[in-house]
DNA sequence: AACAATCGGTTCACATATTGAACCGTCGGT
DNA sequence: ACCGACGGTTCAATATGTGAACCGATTGTT
């Protein structure tokens, strides 16, 4: 591993839950040496990625990063692009809403939308989204480069009781995202939560990353299950167009055929 | 230079005129050789800091920075509270207007807001301030830590031909801004650009930051300046106390005494 | 169609930059 | 006054990063 790798490693270890770590806990959550870690800490805050607290000496992620973020979203705005798509669906769905984006073999977390139709709502706080155990993480595996697979076959990563663990488990599970052409995650990676997902595509037709539902489980029947497929459909055809790319013709007669192809789902501008 | 810094230090080649870098392009801005270039890219692009435009093989920012961006924010949302005082100041100024923070010896560009008044604008598309050159640089040199002057007075890298290139010169800058409470730039970064700034307070009454006017050198007079002084001077009091910090008493003092002492200067909330 | 010039990417011997145990001084609690 | 945990620093040992040379593919030129 390059000292390179290392020292970009912690910047992983912020989250929401954990907005702050001193040199210490970083030491601890990257388990390595003290001075090495304080380092690579001055490091990445030379470049304002990441700044001290000065009351506290914790640290945390710098104001560099909002300035990175603008010139990418300048570059390739695809969450701008993608925002109106999975607000409409949050509103259709009442349920929490989100897009990820393939780039590598990781799928990042892009954007998130909550409906206010409920007061409990799933809560997407993740920024890369296991591809065994979430409903776009499967999308990514059924169309997405055919490595993916194998990789996601060796790292199976329980979550919870419903994760897949074994290979063949996961394959079934690729299997049905195929046929159907929706992601299923039913409390594979959080117990209530039942999400579903739809893939979108590149000008090549190639897989660039997957729009969700996330909905509490106890309030997920048939009816709702409906409602949000045809909702994914018209959220995936339309952030597709929007990023320059094309939904290859044998998804769309999988989602027709999966729907029981009689369903109106013409979509705005 | 640590090898982490040299790989960081890929990123910063971006800008909104350059977006995307070839390997053998960011290999001579670098300066360094080809195979350690593309290692750093690498090891940049397994974290989602850059990613590589699959037809053309640039490489360009990468989507885990919208992730950190966003997390960042959460933690520190200094963007989010500013963002309606210089919004508000672009309109009465009628210039653009930009807010910078300070972390470490480095003063970032936040945010910046553009008034639709006028066709001709300046445009903000610096992530780091020069402290020597710019307006706001200036309140930093004014306000912030002593030593900044010193390392500012060892690197008076000429922007135009007014930029400031002796100690003395730049000392003097210095003082006049001490004085009047504002910093000014009058050509000294862009030709034809007369910068005016105010600087921002944490809750200790240091250096935070600077919030600024941009505006076209051709419609800079008296009237507008006095305008712009007093736009800034409610931007800053209102920034300053949405980020939880305090304007000292003696640089309010200074901007009474600069403006005429008899001015309307209640903000809204 | 052969050529030269670039491009992105890879290899391997060499040495330079990275590493971690041990060490400070400081702080807050007991 | 003691203790443990904190952020930060030092220096010998060596793991790690380095760059010249190389590869195959692509492009424009003659």
């Amino acid at each position: 591993m390059s000292s390179v790798s290392k020292a970009l490693e912690l910047m992983t270890f912020f989250s929401g839950a954990r907005p702050e770590i001193g040199l210490s806990e970083m030491r601890r959550l990257a388990g390595r040496d003290k001075a090495t870690t304080y380092r690579h800490l001055q490091a990445l805050q030379v470049f304002g990625l990441i700044e001290q607290n000065p009351e506290t000496k914790n640290y945390r992620l710098g104001p560099a990063l909002l300035q990175l973020a603008q010139l990418r979203e300048q570059t390739v705005p695809r969450k701008a692009a993608a925002r109106t798509a999975i607000q409409r669906l949050a509103e259709v769905a009442g349920e929490t809403t989100h897009v990820s984006v393939m780039s590598g073999n990781t799928l990042y977390a892009l954007d998130s939308c909550e409906s206010e139709k409920h007061s409990t709502r799933a809560i997407i706080d993740i920024s890369i989204f296991p591809l065994h155990a979430t409903a776009s993480g499967l999308c990514a595996l059924a169309f997405g480069a055919p490595d993916l697979l194998e990789m996601a076959q060796a790292d199976l990563k329980p979550f919870t009781a419903s994760t897949p663990l074994t290979q063949d488990a996961l394959a079934a599970a690729v299997a049905d995202v195929r046929r159907s052409g929706f992601g299923k995650s039913f409390g594979t990676f959080e117990a209530d939560i039942h999400s579903l997902s739809a893939p979108l595509f590149d000008q090549d037709g190639h897989f660039a990353g997957a729009v969700s539902v996330a909905s509490v489980a106890t309030r997920f029947d048939p009816a709702l299950e409906r409602t949000i497929m045809q909702g994914l459909v018209a959220a995936s055809k339309d952030i597709t167009k929007n990023w320059g790319g094309r939904v290859p013709q044998d998804i769309e007669h999988k989602w027709e055929a999966t729907l029981g192809g009689h369903t109106e789902m013409e979509h705005a501008t």
